[in-house]
DNA sequence: GCCAACGTTGGC
DNA sequence: GCCAACGTTGGC
């Protein structure tokens, strides 16, 4: 099993967009990054823990997901109304693919990136190397359960 | 909203 | 194959 950290920008697509989707679950559509659609292409499997992350408004953790269903074609390159249309994609020749992703649980606090860059042993997280704009990063195992622990312990205001 | 850092494109 | 120009990401 395998873990990794996925952004999104909140007003797009938040942690509460997904666990109130129809089964918790939704295709993680319009990555249009190589580095990023070749892990979901050839190394994401199911039931690979996924730390969900909120970029640009409040940076930070804020629970997990898990991995439901293998790479596939992203269906909404081909689509010319879709803001991620990409026209060199075709169904018989698929060139972006997603995977989809399940809710699993939404830390009662947000664990922000200020707060992950003082965490001792998350010193090697992708995520905070300056000017690392990746938006689906492997993560360890050792960070994945730091972050986990610390999410879980917070309580609720 | 700004802008640095990065990835991609395309002319040569 | 180089690299300037361009578009995007994402913290601040």
């Amino acid at each position: 099993m395998r873990y990794w950290l996925m952004k999104t920008e909140p007003n797009e697509f938040s942690i509460d967009d997904l666990a109130n989707r129809p089964n918790q679950s939704e295709p993680w559509d319009g990555v249009r990054n190589y580095q990023a659609r070749n892990f979901m292409r050839d190394d994401m499997q199911i039931g690979d823990q996924v730390l969900f992350y909120h970029s640009r408004i409040d940076p930070s953790v804020v629970g997990m997901a898990t991995v439901s269903k293998t790479s596939h074609p992203d269906f909404t390159a081909w689509d010319k109304t879709n803001k991620h249309f990409d026209p060199r994609s075709t169904p018989e020749k698929p060139l972006w693919f997603m995977v989809e992703v399940t809710f699993q649980s939404k830390f009662p606090e947000p664990i922000p990136l200020k707060e992950i860059k003082e965490i001792p042993g998350l010193e090697k997280m992708m995520l905070i190397k300056k000017g690392c704009r990746l938006s689906i990063q492997p993560v360890t195992k050792e960070e994945f359960e730091i972050i986990v622990a610390i999410g879980d312990e917070s309580t609720p205001k």
